[in-house]
DNA sequence: ACTTGGTTAATCTAAATGGTTAAACCAGTT
DNA sequence: AACTGGTTTAACCATTTAGATTAACCAAGT
């Protein structure tokens, strides 16, 4: 068994799993999932049946990627800023690692909110332990007063929006030069929690 | 000439306006856009020969709609701490009138990144105007040393992202009470002009 | 009443696309 | 060599969909 034979199943779960995420559902083809994973259509359906059930495959697993670390993150003991670094080195590493995510996953729950809001009521991730961790930390006068759920609204937006809105930035701001955006994103680590933590500290 | 009796032209761009927002280009129909409208498919391509063109003729306008004021803002001779609050407060409320434009944009930028930077390029947009007006404050000891260009990604993160993640804020922390979440969005504008100001003022 | 320019509707077409079928293939077993 | 279970392929089918065509309609002008 060589090295590149890898089972089939996976091989067509990661070609639709680029497609999906690049395209959407809508704008997705059974075919070019084919063509990307380099096999026949029918064996696409052969190993899944139909495009719906081959993308709630994928989907899952996209969405699923990324809960544990934030769950650990948020359950840890740690005080509240050290809560905050950790959670947008991780955020931002992960869309690194992942760029489509973030369009992909904001557009399909359009379409489907129910699915994304049912993985995450069956996950470890209950933000109310961190809403209790913030309210501690604003009675003990680490942090000014605000509300809870705006800063982790907050946390997420700073982290995740410049991935959604990449072609803009880099298009319109940066000249198109994708080293200038990697160098842009990379900075944001430090200075989104620098943002983030002048704002609350007391 | 009754007041209902609109012209047909303008029907059909409103109808295709709320049916490409709220299902993107790939998932709209040519006859969803004619229920949408009530009238015959037909009429779709008579008065607009395709499904691109009607697109574009949507998208330019959905788009447009709100520089002029984003531009006029940043332009403006106040001080920093007033541009943030208008910035926001203008931004926010737009995206209350027409909540589906940020993840419309969000998403048609992914398939046709030039058509919108495009449209940037050649509108009264001028981020190193802004850019120039935070150095200065900066210069003068009115805020903190930080990079421009992070404030301002900043800033259009806390107010297009909760409007994306909707579906999520409203149905795995809200309950899926829709007043909820208006209320959550009223709060914003307040909350997030403070959030900035805190983070930046010396 | 008839013509004319523009508008609306019904019908048709061609291509794309998701999905099925049936046959070929292949590795292991007897 | 023949059988068997699973895998792969090519050909096919049914539906959807964007778009073209053609005819009906309608108001204004003559």
């Amino acid at each position: 068994m060589l090295e590149e034979e890898k089972n089939t199943e996976k091989t067509i779960l990661e070609a639709a799993k680029r497609v999906f995420l690049a395209k959407g559902f809508d704008g997705a083809r059974m075919q070019e999932i084919a063509d990307e994973a380099k096999i026949n259509k029918s064996l696409v359906h052969y190993y899944f049946r139909s495009k719906d059930k081959l993308f709630d495959a994928i989907f899952e697993e996209a969405f699923s990627q990324f809960i544990p670390k934030v769950a650990e993150t948020m359950a840890s003991d740690k005080d509240i800023f050290e809560k905050i670094t950790i959670f947008v080195d991780t955020y931002i590493e992960m869309f690194i690692n992942n760029p489509h995510i973030p369009t992909f996953i904001l557009h399909e729950i359009n379409r489907n909110p129910d699915r994304i809001v049912d993985l995450l009521k069956n996950s470890k991730i209950n933000p109310s332990l961190f809403v209790v961790s913030i309210m501690q930390e604003m009675q003990n006068g680490a942090i000014k007063p605000l509300h809870p759920l705006h800063l982790i609204i907050n946390m997420i937006s700073l982290c995740v929006f410049p991935f959604a809105a990449k072609p803009i930035i880099k298009g319109f701001i940066l000249n198109n030069d994708e080293a200038l955006f990697n160098q842009f994103i990379a900075e944001r680590k430090k200075e989104v929690t620098a943002f983030i933590i002048r704002s609350i500290k007391n």
